[in-house]
DNA sequence: GGACCCTTTCCTGGTT
DNA sequence: TAACCAGGAAAGGGTC
């Protein structure tokens, strides 16, 4: 009890603070400001400096998953002032649980304790922690970078990489595909875009990640929005007149916006995992692929794409192209027929066969 | 700078 | 009817 009424001080406290700095409030609109984009479903803090962000409270700059109880708690009043909600009807015996806890908690959990004001932290929690998978990545990209290990050890991610740290303040951004698809646990990570009220499907960092999703198309971007705006300019639909766009790849960014976006990146980055790798490297992952992808014969190199879409949404991602879909990448796919690193499996959908000049795939040169 | 490769995008038509 | 498959065509971007 003792323990609830230090948490309601705290939040006390807190909102006491923001009415006192409404001027200083974390600009964690920040948290809604892309939200109109139903379709990636996320919003990331702005980079743009500010003359608040001295004003910033200690949870804005830390990951959800290394909150502390305290930072948890001023989080909440954050959305409890956000969102003028009714702060006593919040079960603050409930509300002493550290990042971690918090992190675990489902959509229900959260309504339990938050009651209408659950769903929106849930989804902003939801919003935050998706952008950390792209910080796990880069991480891991870094860490593969030193030790070619292929995996990452969870126990790494969960003390933490203060410079990794340093890193998602640079570069959170929206990742759609694990925002729509996804129901990532631990150790479990299965798509399903429908399912929104289920396990909290924002951590992931119980999870292994091959070494191959790590390379820089999937390096999280500059979140700023001016930049963000401009990264998929080249890929809506419907940009030409008559609502039809030109044959062929759209241009890219300006360079001013790529050099915005990529300025970690080197200039001489090597060309990305290809299709087909990216492909082989979920289905020899089965720990990672659960509803995605399977091996239909694997001695074979038979697989089954199970959630299409969801893959292409993924290698979209890889590849920072928001509007990558099954039908494009299946195209990709065909080609490999000719330079037979795939095999043509007739009159079977969805399926697909690894040929001759694929590699990497088979057990025994897992083994 | 240009050739080449690897996609990406659009499209038409066919199949399930 | 929707989803998928097949493959031509054109184009962008990275690498060499």
């Amino acid at each position: 009890m003792a323990g609830s009424c230090e948490i309601s001080n705290i939040f006390s406290n807190y909102i006491s603070a923001m009415y006192q700095a409404d001027e200083g409030q974390p600009s964690l609109d920040v948290l809604g400001q892309h939200g109109n984009d139903s379709t990636l479903g996320l919003s990331v803090p702005t980079s743009q400096p500010s003359a608040e962000s001295a004003e910033k409270p200690e949870w804005f700059s830390e990951l959800p998953y290394f909150w502390t109880k305290v930072q948890v708690l001023e989080w909440i009043s954050y959305h409890v002032e956000k969102n003028k909600y009714d702060a006593s009807s919040i079960d603050f015996s409930c509300c002493n649980m550290d990042g971690h806890t918090l992190c675990h908690c489902t959509r229900d959990q959260m309504r339990l304790i938050f009651g209408p004001l659950g769903d929106e932290l849930y989804d902003r929690l939801h919003e935050i922690t998706s952008d950390e998978l792209n910080w796990i990545i880069d991480l891991l990209e870094k860490e593969d970078a030193t030790s070619q290990e292929t995996f990452l050890d969870t126990t790494h991610l969960e003390l933490g990489n203060p410079g990794a740290k340093d890193s998602l303040e640079d570069m959170k951004f929206p990742s759609p595909f694990l925002s729509t698809d996804f129901t990532c646990l631990p150790g479990a990570m299965s798509p399903d875009s429908s399912d929104t009220s289920g396990q909290c499907s924002a951590y992931c960092l119980g999870c292994k990640i091959p070494s191959s999703w790590e390379d820089d198309g999937i390096l999280p971007q500059h979140r700023s929005r001016p930049c963000r705006d401009t990264v998929f300019a080249g890929g809506k639909k419907g940009d030409t007149k008559h609502g039809k766009r030109k044959r062929g790849r759209p241009r890219k960014l300006s360079k001013e916006s790529r050099d915005c976006l990529e300025s970690r990146k080197s200039k001489h980055s090597p060309r990305g995992t290809h299709l087909w790798e990216f492909i082989r490297d979920i289905l020899i992952h089965p720990e990672l692929n659960e509803g995605l992808m399977k091996w239909e014969d694997r001695r074979e190199g038979v697989f089954k794409f199970l959630r299409s879409e969801a893959v292409a949404q993924l290698w979209g991602q890889k590849k920072k192209n928001s509007s990558m879909t099954y039908e494009k990448l299946s195209r990709a796919m065909r080609y490999y027929y000719k330079r037979e690193i795939l095999e043509r499996v007739d009159g079977r959908r969805l399926v697909y066969k690894f040929g001759k000049n694929s590699s990497g795939w088979k057990e025994e040169e897992l083994d």
